[in-house]
DNA sequence: TAAGTGCGTCGTT
DNA sequence: AACGACGCACTTA
């Protein structure tokens, strides 16, 4: 994505923390709702950094679910209620993607060949793997279930301790090589 | 079986 | 034109 999109968003969003006891997430929203998701990154304390305004009301009921559904989906279980989510952000190809991984239920895996298929480029293999890269929304658009044909694990853009630690808490099990 | 190599394929940069 | 969060066929031990 150009950086000057990138900042046209960031210009647009607003970003607000979730503290939780695994670390401090980030989520952004735009007009439409959530649009990003941020694992802790490194663990910084975050300091007085420019005390962002209080969000407007209906941003603080988007936050309010999305840190009830974040925490509900650490532990594993399914959400009560989402905020709206936004993606638009993608190209086209990304959305379907994005969509398709939503599909996915809890517990269950996909291959990225599977989801392939599902989108109807059943030999944009790779790409799918570029586009769940991109994922905006991890663990609401849950590109952790997606693993290689082998079942083995497959990459993930954060850490792949999140990856495997998402399926864990889903009650999937992998071989014992990638443990 | 297990591990390694090569290549097709396609969206993105 | 180059690069992947892949998949598959095909070696080697």
């Amino acid at each position: 994505m150009q950086t000057n999109m990138k900042n046209v968003i960031a210009a647009r969003t607003q970003a607000v923390p979730i503290p939780t006891p695994e670390g401090e997430f980030t989520a952004r929203y735009s007009a439409q709702g959530l649009c990003s998701l941020e694992f802790p990154s490194g663990g910084k304390p975050r300091k007085n950094k420019a005390a962002t305004a209080r969000p407007a009301a209906h941003i603080r009921r988007w936050h309010a679910a999305t840190c009830e559904a974040l925490s509900l989906a650490l532990a594993g279980q399914p959400p009560k209620r989402l905020p709206p989510i936004d993606l638009s952000q993608g190209t086209e190809f990304q959305q379907r993607v994005w969509r398709t991984l939503r599909k996915i239920s809890r517990g269950r895996t996909w291959s990225y060949a599977q989801v392939a298929r599902a989108v109807g480029n059943p030999k944009a293999v790779r790409a799918v793997g570029g586009a769940c890269g991109a994922n905006p929304i991890p663990v609401f658009v849950p590109c952790h279930r997606v693993l290689a044909a082998n079942r083995r694990l497959g990459g993930f853009s954060g850490c792949l301790n999140w990856k495997r630690a998402l399926l864990k808490v889903e009650g999937i099990r992998l071989p014992d090589y990638d443990a």
